[in-house]
DNA sequence: GATTGACTAATTTGTCCATTTAGTCAGTTT
DNA sequence: AAACTGACTAAATGGACAAATTAGTCAATC
């Protein structure tokens, strides 16, 4: 019975925060969605942050499995690598959640959102670190820290899908996966 | 005369801006500094957003002047393009006015502010891609799309010495010119 | 003709007070 | 007694209004 109502409790919390971001949600509100006294919330969860910290560590495994989902291991270490982080950056822009947090930080900078936000990121970071340090062992790439190259890759594609498009045509899909290919790849080197 | 009283507005200007930044200081201000009447400014500028722009277009002649400095036409591409950049955004972050106006957009986010700092940023990347131009018609490089390997160039550059900050340890001068190298110019495939 | 600073309209800031809200806890329900 | 609740409180937020500040103008002055 409780750990219905902790989903409950979540369910009704995600889609609040989906609808009208993290700050314009309050807990009364979350309580009668979810059909809970506003008591019952704080039995589950320490507060408010916390309520909205165990909903993004959900969402980082519904992530990684999508990542999961669209690498193909008979592929190369470069193709999987384009798909598991186009794939990611699709999710987070798409998913109602991650769209509105993400624009929550842009337009109010509410902090506890700004940091899970940054959580999810270095999840993200993480979780790429892993396939690189595989291809280092399998031999498919050369010897690199894998932590800051994670981190490079994550900012390059947040450079060419988010913020090229803020002066520029948008870059299609299969044009970033070439440049990804160019310039962390083969090199610019002849 | 007039001449010599359109650059103590500017000076003026220029000294208030990377003290107090650009919302904290006001017309009156910068014209007591300036030893002039406030309607003076305005015989020189349309209104104060085009005083800090004038003092952005000169700033930015300055750091190209600066980033020629750090380049030396005997060595390759690869080791000038860091030379440069890194050049570039030392003396972004050094700079008292360029600091405190790269501050104002992070804590108050002043519109006038955020422009003109993306202007700064545009004439690097632009600055940036004159020289890949260059060195694809040397052929000292693969033949690519030199604005968005420039874009790309100046967002890795901040991403290594700004962003990664946040979270680590700072890398050095030395590790960021290698890793440039190896992400840019050599590519990750063995 | 260049320069000025008092002036104005508009924006910003400060100060209330009313409302809202996160989190608690005494009491109710199961 | 264990789980649950919603009235309650202290703190934060928002709105309304006045006071102060400021960007930009322009008639008077140099």
């Amino acid at each position: 019975m409780s750990i219905d109502r902790k989903r409950q409790i979540i369910e009704a919390a995600t889609k609040s925060f989906s609808l009208f971001g993290y700050k314009a949600t309050t807990m009364e509100q979350i309580a009668k969605l979810a059909n809970v006294g506003k008591g019952t919330i704080y039995t589950f969860f320490k507060n408010k942050e916390d309520l909205l910290d165990e909903i993004i560590s959900a969402l980082i495994l519904e992530i990684k499995k999508e990542a999961e989902q669209a690498m193909n291991p008979d592929r190369p270490f470069s193709e999987n690598v384009h798909r598991a982080l186009y794939r990611i950056l699709e999710f987070r822009q798409q998913h109602q959640l991650t769209a509105r947090l993400l624009q929550e930080v842009r337009n109010i900078g509410t902090p506890a959102v700004q940091e899970v936000m940054k959580k999810l990121d270095w999840a993200i970071i993480d979780y790429i670190r892993e396939k690189i340090d595989i291809a280092i062992k399998k031999g498919e790439i050369r010897d690199c820290d894998a932590e800051i190259t994670a981190f490079l890759m994550l900012k390059t594609y947040i450079a060419l899908i988010v913020d090229w498009e803020k002066d520029h045509e948008p870059l299609t899909k299969e044009k970033i996966a070439q440049l990804f290919e160019l310039y962390f790849l083969k090199g610019l080197s002849k």
